[in-house]
DNA sequence: GTCTATAAAAGGATAGAC
DNA sequence: GTCTATCCTTTTATAGAC
């Protein structure tokens, strides 16, 4: 069991409010208070407000690689079909959990004007992961000519999906998910039969 | 033609240094330097950030409202199946449009903490239009039962092509787009063979 | 309505004692 | 590693001349 240290403290709160409150919207005198230590003693840990928010996002990026890869895993013994709906499901509860699905999404959709080549780098990674863990499902369910639009349409699920976590409520947004797994496989096996 | 007063202009300024830079990560500088004045002629014309940075949200909820529904009557003679197709390549094709998604994206997903509820109460009207509007087209082509279920499944891809547009180049957007879709429409297809 | 001047506060960052 | 004290810059906002 790894102690806390006041650095990993650091990241956890800089986490929340960075999630919350973006970047700008952060100050170091919030983190620190929130940690319990004085602003200046934050430069004993990261040399600068950019260095300490790329290393909370770079934790947060392989921290969601390592969970995607576990549970496709964890997953692969089931039928595709099954394997696509719980990674839907799965994906969707981990986004919402805490703040992680907060900084993950404002990270890509609206990085920090200087940061943004950075952040990318780090969220290139996490692309690469998804397609090749999707389309090893995939090829067990469909045609290989279809391969790429079902791909394309089960992304835009997950997209669309993971963007209602923050609309709707999590009674009206399971309503959500069902109805749109069920368009999306309705439209797989209608697509198979022809 | 109603000429463009300093007022509007600050606006039009205020709008696309807000959606590229967010709320707390724009100055009222930025703004003034834009427009060609100083800082405090701004005061001028609004009372405060806040004042100027609601104004320009406002007017973009009504842009969009008034649009959506301009949209949807001028489809109105075509098949629903066309009319759900054309309202997604339209309405995406809006928001990619100069700032206006990135604004809109932003400030549903991430509004200053400060303002949540304000810009919550102005974007309530626009999901009342978007929901009217689609049902009434649904309605034309699915059984009752049907409704609702179909519905949520044309809002998630509404939601999962329009998050997409910020993260694909134009042309993998489309490809993406016509993919997603080509996945609903078969579902849709499917369900009222059974 | 726009300007200059200025206030008042908050931001990130550093120096140096302990 | 943490603190106090301080620096420098930038921020929002106001006062008052023109």
């Amino acid at each position: 069991m790894k102690k806390d240290s006041t650095q990993d403290r650091i990241k956890e709160v800089a986490l929340i409010l960075f999630a919350r409150k973006g970047f700008e919207g952060t100050s170091l005198s919030e983190i620190a208070s929130g940690v319990g230590i004085k602003k200046p003693s934050l430069y004993a840990h990261y040399k600068s407000k950019e260095d300490l928010f790329l290393g909370v996002i770079h934790k947060v990026s392989v921290d969601y690689n390592a969970f995607f890869i576990k549970t496709a895993e964890e997953l692969s013994d089931r039928s595709p079909e099954d394997q696509l709906y719980y990674l839907l499901h799965k994906n969707t509860g981990y986004l919402r959990n805490d703040e992680l699905g907060l900084i993950f999404k404002r990270m890509m959709l609206f990085p920090p004007e200087s940061l943004r080549s950075d952040i990318y780098a780090m969220f290139e990674k996490t692309e690469d992961v998804m397609r090749q863990v999707i389309q090893s499902i995939l090829v067990q369910m469909v045609r290989e000519e279809e391969w790429e639009q079902v791909f394309d349409a089960y992304l835009c699920l997950l997209d669309g999906v993971f963007e209602q976590v923050f609309y709707y409520s999590p009674e009206e947004h399971k309503k959500r998910l069902e109805n749109s797994w069920s368009a999306f496989i309705k439209g797989v096996y209608s697509r198979e039969e022809k």
